[in-house]
DNA sequence: AACTAACCTATACTTCGGTTTAGGAATGGG
DNA sequence: CCCATTCCTAAACCGAAGTATAGGTTAGTT
């Protein structure tokens, strides 16, 4: 049997809804077209369990045992959980809806939804979520470099991103111009740039010292 | 009289209804603020007429005469209209609503809505058109200069801000190192560009060659 | 035919970037 | 106390970048 036909990358769906059926009805659906599902009857018990490394969504009810899936919502962006989310809802209202997609949810289905719905959601999720991690991971990657810079090495970095030559760099920092060139050298390997526009688009990445656009 | 008093900067609403007494209220009501308003009856009426160079938003309700106000809203992405759009419905559902949000809107207001609700959603679409603005303005500055480039220049560009060496350039483009170097300075010069960091940042504005990610 | 723009090249020179080698000083941990 | 790290500097050197100056070709315009 060949496990991973349909899901070419590992893809795993959270379910979180307090009726049993609906939960067992996801998971059956979902399973089918090769996605990795766990289901859970409340916010808190999701939480309690941690997420993998996989690319993963979460399908939430609106309406949850002790808190709304809108703050639920809410919640996880302030824990820095950032898992696509896709809203199921028996009694919606338009500003639910707005709200929920406001804050960035992919999808908001009222119930009853066809399968075919759930599962096209289900696939953008995840997706945005394969491409948001490999975002995440690129940046993670440039962080770590980052973070073994000397205090230095991290402050001629920003000046040969903004563009300022070896001399302005030594008269800014009070050094002499063979001490820029060393930190500059540093800083550079340990970066692992093989040129100054390398560098500044791995600044840029990294959200440090912007300057035009 | 201070004429612009509570608008520091120029905000023009665009209201398009086929319900004459909405027209005339929301006038009414986006006028007691600052913004200046032009109404329309039909998607057709509001194309005819231009739009100017201020930051602006456009209302539409949902249901318009001849097309559906979803319709309208892809007909003008289709047609490189990039205006912030707030819906308003009075029979809207959560699948319409979920479109319009999807497709980029603002907000998407049931009929009928507080006041403040609708104040709020414009002053948030007319920031976000402000920051647009200023965004494009500056990338078709940028698109000027570029355009006034050789397509030798043009081609150096693309290899400097890829990080190659002269030598590498000239060896790519079967050239001499000098020919590459004049090349380069023109083009530094046209683009206004004081250092290598300068110009990738530049090129990345204008989506060219992206290196890292 | 005269002119302009874009293109290519060379010599010569200056500045800038970068490495190597070789030190000295301060800090903090084992 | 020794050791490692970070930090600073210098001399010497090489290669890369950049700027004249001076020339040439081709193609299209007036």
């Amino acid at each position: 049997m060949n496990l991973s036909a349909s899901a070419t990358e590992l893809s795993r769906v959270f379910v979180v809804d307090d009726d049993a059926s609906i939960r067992a009805s996801l998971d059956s659906l979902l399973r089918s077209v090769g996605h990795a599902v766990e289901t859970y009857g409340s916010a808190l018990e999701f939480l309690q369990n941690q997420k993998p490394g996989d690319a993963a969504c979460l399908i939430l009810d609106v309406r949850l045992p002790g808190i709304s899936g809108l703050d639920f919502q809410a919640q996880l962006q302030a824990l820095n959980i950032d898992l696509p989310i896709i809203f199921m809802t028996g009694h919606g209202d338009i500003p639910m809806t707005v709200r929920a997609m406001k804050a960035g949810a992919v999808d908001f289905l009222a119930k009853p939804f066809r399968d075919q719905d759930m599962l096209d959601a289900v696939a953008a999720a995840i997706e945005r979520d394969r491409k948001r991690r490999q975002q995440a991971d690129a940046v993670a990657d440039l962080r770590n470099l980052h973070a073994a810079l000397t205090p230095r090495e991290r402050e001629v970095m920003v000046h040969v991103t903004t563009g300022l030559m070896n001399k302005q760099i030594a008269h800014m920092m009070g050094l002499s111009e063979i001490t820029v060139k060393i930190h500059r050298g540093n800083m550079m390997r340990k970066m692992e740039a093989a040129s100054v526009a390398d560098l500044v688009r791995m600044a840029e990445a990294l959200g440090i010292g912007e300057g035009v656009g």
